[in-house]
RNA sequence: GGCUCCAUCAUCUAAUGGUUAGGAUUCAAGGUUUUCAUCCUUGCCAUAGGGGUUCAAAUCCCCUUGGAGUCACCA
């Protein structure tokens, strides 16, 4: 069975990286009808925050990504952790460092001045003599000091590192006894059978050290895929201070699930052409095989498309429950089908769509003193009223088309072209010389409403002397 | 600086060693629309540079250049 998981440090909100390798590894366990488990990793208090967890579990809840089983949190492992810690030690695998910080960092001084990789020097490697008082050890692992390490790579290939160039006895417990980072995740992705590791590439180089921890303690070394980083406009790694970066960001700015998780889905990763995937077809689709290897800049372009589209393409009942958030509260059956058809062509938000179903809804102001005066220049005033009369005079309209065709009318009757009428009407209605299609608007807003906002024109035009 | 990774349009990407280097987004133009948007059509735009190997290189090899990641008692 193949087993995945996503492992976050509780360091803030979830960013577009972190969901889009928890994504990856998602759909891949999914795909292999596997489990994706979800590891919160919180060994170091100092930095520990209840709230970041909760902020990511909110985020998969909203973007339809479930975990399998409970939630793992490291802090409530450390008894694990500890046993393994001593049964390196007892096997003479690790050991006790007495070398105070300071001591520490002027070997490192030294070393740098010398030219030479700052690296621990092993002097308490075999010491057994007796250890300097007042010190509280670290515990750090016998590495190899010779040969290469191999990180069998399911997206790089087999990416070989020199033990001389990159490696010393690293520390696995911390002077307080707490394990550190390379240590915990080596035993519990083995101890939570995670045979499958996609994560971001950022973390290559700490491999080799993993791999020495599974090697110490004869555990299986999974199979890595190290995801190329999403890199900023500036080229750089992503980071949470980049802004807009924030899952939660979007779904507050009205972007949808599914358009969030198609972007995210095709940055790195291609299945030949295609743009458009369902949650199926992903699952279906994807191999972590064909993940590219170079790193991709993250630009929000093609998200408002594939949101645009989503939203399209959405039907009316959905949207409208989605559009509650934004305080769009529609109750009228008949009228929300044609507002939202007509509006959801126009939207690249559900924010955005809004907005607009607001201008519709509300009387407009008459503000835009220099698009009301290109709007009433000649007859408008004199149109409109015909206009105004012809829909009082007329068996009650209720359909875009019945709001055509009275304008059709006034259009034939007065000999004019369809934009005479149109533009001073569709000021009147909503203020502005752009927007959706008028016929939908009045048969929304209803016969009175229009009536009245045509009356509200005219007279504003009248007192202004603008007609 | 050491180590490691990477390099196709502005952006996301496709291309068993043989394609006029394809698609998508953006942008531009035209069509549709009373307007704007949608939609449709068309267009612009790329194999970082230099050497090899080969009948043939975006693709394989080397060098250069450029970019990124990482080097903690952080994760």
């Amino acid at each position: 069975m193949v087993i995945t998981r996503f492992a976050p440090s509780p360091t803030g909100f979830l960013h577009i990286g972190g969901l889009r390798t928890a994504l990856f590894s998602y759909l891949w366990a999914k795909h292999n009808g596997g489990k994706f488990i979800l590891r919160i990793e919180d060994t170091d208090q100092s930095r520990n925050n209840e709230d970041a967890a909760k902020a990511i579990i909110e985020a998969f809840r909203w973007l339809g990504l479930s975990h399998d089983g409970e939630i793992e949190y490291q802090s409530k492992r450390t008894d694990i952790y500890k046993r393994y810690i001593q049964k390196l030690l007892n096997e003479g695998k690790a050991y006790y460092c007495y070398m105070s910080k300071d001591e520490l960092v002027s070997l490192k001084d030294e070393q740098i001045s010398r030219k030479e990789r700052p690296r621990y020097d092993g002097r308490y490697r075999d010491f057994n003599g007796m250890p300097p008082p007042g010190v509280e050890p670290v515990v750090r692992i016998k590495a190899p000091t010779n040969g290469t390490i191999t990180v069998h790579d399911g997206i790089k290939g087999d990416v070989v590192f020199n033990v001389d160039d990159i490696l010393d006895d690293f520390i696995i417990a911390r002077s307080d006894g707490t394990p550190t980072y390379n240590f915990v995740v080596a035993i519990d992705d083995a101890l939570m059978g995670i045979n499958e590791v996609i994560r971001g590439d950022d973390h290559l180089s700490n491999t080799p050290k993993q791999i020495i921890i599974y090697d110490a303690l004869g555990l299986k070394i999974p199979n890595f895929y190290h995801v190329p980083m999403i890199h900023n406009q500036n080229g750089k790694k992503l980071s949470k201070r980049d802004g807009a970066t924030d899952v939660m960001e979007y779904k507050k700015e009205g972007y949808l699930p599914q358009a969030l998780l198609n972007f995210l889905v095709r940055l790195g990763w291609s299945h030949g052409d295609q743009e458009i995937f369902t949650i199926q077809e992903m699952i279906e689709m994807f191999n972590p095989k064909d993940i590219n290897k170079s790193a991709s800049i993250y630009n929000t372009e093609k998200l408002d498309w594939l949101n645009a589209h989503y939203i399209k393409n959405m039907p009316n009942e959905h949207l409208k429950h989605l559009l509650e958030d934004y305080g769009i509260i529609l109750t009228s059956n008949d009228k929300t089908e044609i507002l939202l058809d007509t509006l959801k062509e126009r939207a690249k938000t559900l924010q955005e769509l809004a907005w607009q179903i607001k201008d519709i809804l509300t009387q407009p102001t008459y503000e835009n003193e220099k698009a009301f005066k290109k709007a009433f220049k000649g007859d408008a005033v004199d149109i409109l009223t015909a206009f105004s009369n012809t829909l009082k005079s007329a068996p009650k309209p209720h359909l875009p088309v019945d709001f055509h065709i009275v304008m059709q009318s006034i259009v034939d009757e007065q000999g004019i072209g369809f934009g005479k009428l149109g533009q001073p009407l569709r000021m009147a209605l909503l203020g502005k010389l752009s927007g959706p299609g008028l016929d939908s608007v009045m048969a929304v807003i209803g016969v009175d409403e229009t009536i009245n906002r045509i009356s509200s024109a005219v007279s504003y035009a009248a007192q202004n002397d603008y007609a």
